[in-house]
DNA sequence: AGAAATTTGTCCGTATGTATC
DNA sequence: AGATACATACGGACAAATTTC
């Protein structure tokens, strides 16, 4: 097969497959996906198409992987192994909408948002903050 | 060779140099960078190594790519064919750093520090407003 | 207007490195 | 130590958007 993705491309739609498992709760908060491989083959994907769908929730904050475990969905602050040292540079509150936050998401004025907070790093010095705001999750 | 990478994974050596690259003005603000098939041959990479370390650079808002252009460097606004319709989805401006954002940055409360913002979306709802703060170029 | 060239986007298959179990 | 799983890297192929001729 030749890479025909007219209209959305492959690792859109596989990502927007598992947003939904996710959001419905077909994989519970804090569950493991399903390996690469797994997702590959049940998809006919390769795994290169798959990582790329992760990555896209992993944007969102859908998800979080960590590296030789595996990729935990709804992950808020992965209460694995905490006591390891904690995670660093990414924190998550709730939040009253702003003026502007409430225009986009549609919402009233200080409607609570969660806004998860990381930070990036070069060479150890801070790079950018990041800010990213979501409505909590219903379910 | 195979896929060595002692200490630090290719793509983020590469995205380092380039990022000197615009950061020292090599590459001047709103300039093209060479193709990624030119990056790669220079580094001695593959076209996927460099599109990674593209990415990286992308994340920290210090390049923006367009399909069948190239990629940008600096594009604050990229002020090209703006005749079109204007991307309403990403937005930038000064604001004036939080308690918070103060500490991270290692400055004064006040101090002005660039914010971008931009919307992602799930099948046209917004799904999350994204804000990157950085400080203001020095240059 | 249309065709060709250029450049980024998507996808595959494979191989190897590294972290975790 | 071995098995499992994610991370990095290569190379090739074709799709889609833009620019150029």
């Amino acid at each position: 097969m030749p890479t025909p993705h007219y209209g959305q491309p492959r690792y859109r739609v596989i990502a927007d497959e598992l947003k939904h498992r996710i959001e419905s709760g077909a994989i519970p908060p804090g569950a493991l996906l399903p390996t690469e491989s797994a997702l590959g083959a049940e998809f006919r994907a390769s795994r290169g198409t798959i990582r790329q769908a992760i990555a896209v929730l992993r944007d969102a904050c859908l998800v979080a992987t960590e590296h030789g475990r595996g990729t935990y969905a709804n992950a808020l602050s992965h209460e694995r192994g905490l006591d390891k040292r904690a995670a660093p540079e990414t924190r998550q509150r709730q939040v009253a909408a702003d003026p502007e936050l409430a225009a986009l998401f549609g919402v009233e004025i200080g409607t609570t948002l969660i806004e998860r907070e990381s930070v990036t790093r070069w060479n150890g010095a801070v790079g950018n903050v990041i800010r990213v705001y979501r409505l909590p999750e219903i379910r």
